[in-house]
DNA sequence: CATAAATGTAAAACACCCTTTACATTATAC
DNA sequence: GTATAATGTAAAGGGTGTTTTACATTTATG
């Protein structure tokens, strides 16, 4: 599953630990989903959604 | 977390067993999720929304 | 270059999603 | 009303997402 939360991210001059504390996770859970260790829960994934103002189908893609 | 995949499984006219195949999983994954009992993974929320052709934010709410 | 900031790797612990199996309850049809 | 279909409950086990901690590497800044 493919993802922009790199991009996303950049595009918002955020660190990773600034996205992480926004989003109420931890840094490796940005470095795990940025680097495709593995998929967001569904609420993370909404939780980033709502942060970055798009749908969820344009941040993830199967 | 809402959802409303009970009522999109019965406008489809679809008995659990029946959508579980056509997801690829278990009558209980069917079960927990309409029941409340777990919100799903992302990609099943995917499978979810690409087999009823509506975005994941209309079927699941926070 | 040297220092600090940002990113990455690793591993253990825990929680949760999903499966499997088995049985109980509710709704439907004859 | 009884058989059958559909839905629900329960519990154990595997896999995976998230946290925590600690350290290594890369990138940015002076």
């Amino acid at each position: 599953m493919e993802n922009k939360l790199k991009e996303l991210r950049r595009e918002y001059n955020l660190t990773q630990e600034e996205l992480a504390r926004a989003l109420g996770v931890t840094r490796q859970t940005i470095i795990a989903i940025e680097n495709n260790k593995y998929d967001p829960t569904l609420r993370l994934a909404f939780k980033i959604s709502n942060f970055f103002k798009r749908p969820v189908e344009d941040i993830f893609k199967i």
